[in-house]
DNA sequence: TATATTTTTAAGCCTTGGCTAAAATACAGA
DNA sequence: TCTGTATTTTAGCCAAGGCTTAAAAATATA
C-alpha cells in the first residue's frame, strides 16, 4: 500500500470556503457530513465535491472514507475556525466602525476572511478589544480555536412573561434582518413576553420596556434568546 | 478589417497588477512603456508580458500599438487610481489604526487594495477622515481618481540653511524605510539643511530643531520635502 | 434480492498565468 | 542603405484550479 502523501501547500479560496462549510454542516451531529450535503451548502454538483473531498483529504484536514462522508481532523477545525475567527471580526470591524447595517457585511466579509496575514488579524482584533461576539451574535473563536460560546434558546420556547436578551440570529439573511430591524430588534435588546397566542404559537414581546412586537412563531424561532 | 471586440468582464487580480505597474511607470513621461520595462518590473518574461497586453487592450484599459508601447487609456487610468486608492487608504488603516510601522503596510496592503465592494472604500474613507496622503507621503487618489498632489522636491536638491519638511519617499523598499525609522526621519518631519560636504554631496539636516542626521546624497534622493 | 439513491470515477472544458523557442520587427552604427 | 543587435511578438506548451456531464460503483432500502 502506497503511503498517504500529505499535501502541505495552504488551503485555496475554495478549499478554504468548503471547509467552513464543512465546519458548519458537522457541528452538532457526530456523524459525517455527506457529499449531497455539502453539494447542496455549496450550489455545486457532488461530483465537483468528491474531487474537492480528495483534495482536503490530502491536505490532511479532513478524514475522508469513500461513501461514508468526511469528518473534520483536528487541524481542518483549526483552520476552519481561523476563517470563522476572521470574518466575525471584519463583521464587527464593518459594523462597529464603518457603520455598516448587519445586514450588509455578509458579501464583504467573505472577501476580507481569505486575507492571509495573521498579525493583521491579531492587531485588528485588538483595535476591536477582542470582541466576543459578532454582530449577529455568534462567538469569535479566539486564536487558538476557542469559542466561548453562551447558553440560548430560540424565543418561542420562551415561557409567557418570562424575561431575556436577543443575542443572535439562527437565519441572518438579509432579508431577515431588513424585518427585524424595521420591526426594531437587535441583537443585545432586553425582551419580555408579553402575550402568547395558542392556536399558531405566535408571540408579543416587550423590547426594551418600550416597544411591542408581534411576530410569528416562524420568527420567533429564528431569535435566538440568552435568560 | 474585423470589428475590434471589447472584452468587458472586470480585470482579474493579475491584470490590475499590471495595469498599477503600467501606470506607474508611464507617470512622468508622454512615451508608451516599453515591454520590457514591465516586464522588469512584474519579474515575468517579456513574452508573457506580451500576452498580458494583448488582454489589457482587449479590456481597453490600455491602448496597445505592437512594437511600440502602450499609453493607458482614461478609462485605464480610472481603473488603476481606483486601485492605488484602494491601496493607500488600506495603509492609512494599517499605521494610524492598527498601529503597523509604516514598513510592514505593503504586503498586506497588496492584497487588501483587491478587494471589490465599492461602499467598503467609500466608508473606509470616511472613517480616516478623508486622508490626502498615504503614511509614504503619497498622495492619495479621490473617488474620480482626481489627485492632488503638492510640490515637493529631493531632499539633496534644497540648499544649505533652507528648511522645509519630509513629504514622501521615492524609496519606499522596507530597508530603506527602516533605515529612517531608526535615525529618526519620518513624513512630516521638520528639517533644515545645517551643513553640506561639497565632494561627496552629503549633508547633515536638522529634524523638527532636536536631533541632528548626517546622510549620503543617495539617501537625501530618496527623500522628498516641501518647503 | 432487486431497485433506488448516493457517491465516485473518468474524461473533459475553461480560465488564468506562466514558460521556452523561434520568428518578426525596430533601431543604430557603419 | 545595409546589417547586426536588441526588442517584441507569436506559437506552442504546461500546470493549477475549479467546475461539468456521463457512466460506473457502492450503499441503502423495500
Amino acid at each position: 500500500m502506497p503511503l498517504k502523501r500529505y499535501n502541505m501547500s495552504p488551503l485555496t479560496y475554495a478549499e478554504e470556503n468548503y471547509l467552513k462549510a464543512i465546519y458548519h454542516l458537522s457541528e452538532g451531529g457526530k456523524k459525517g457530513v455527506s457529499t449531497n450535503d455539502i453539494s447542496g451548502e455549496m450550489k455545486t454538483k457532488p461530483a465537483s465535491v468528491s474531487d474537492m473531498l480528495r483534495k482536503l483529504g490530502e491536505k490532511a484536514v479532513i478524514e475522508y472514507r469513500k461513501y461514508y462522508g468526511v469528518h473534520i481532523t483536528e487541524e481542518g477545525k483549526k483552520l476552519a475556525l481561523q476563517t470563522i475567527r476572521k470574518h466575525r471580526l471584519w463583521e464587527v470591524f464593518l459594523v462597529e466602525k464603518l457603520k455598516f447595517s448587519w445586514d450588509e457585511v455578509h458579501e464583504v466579509a467573505d472577501e476580507l476572511e481569505h486575507i492571509k496575514s495573521r498579525v493583521l488579524i491579531q492587531r485588528l482584533d485588538e483595535y476591536l478589544g477582542f470582541p466576543k461576539f459578532d454582530p449577529h451574535g455568534d462567538p469569535i473563536p479566539d486564536e487558538y480555536g476557542d469559542v466561548r460560546s453562551r447558553p440560548r434558546l430560540p424565543l418561542n420556547e420562551l415561557d409567557l412573561h418570562s424575561t431575556g436578551q436577543i443575542v443572535a440570529v439562527k437565519d441572518s439573511s438579509a432579508a431577515f434582518l431588513r424585518y427585524l430591524d424595521k420591526v426594531g430588534a437587535y441583537i443585545g435588546a432586553r425582551i419580555k413576553v408579553t402575550d402568547m397566542v395558542e392556536f399558531d404559537g405566535s408571540i408579543e414581546i416587550l423590547v426594551d420596556n418600550k416597544k411591542s412586537i408581534f411576530m410569528s412563531k416562524d420568527v420567533a424561532g429564528n431569535i435566538l434568546v440568552m435568560q
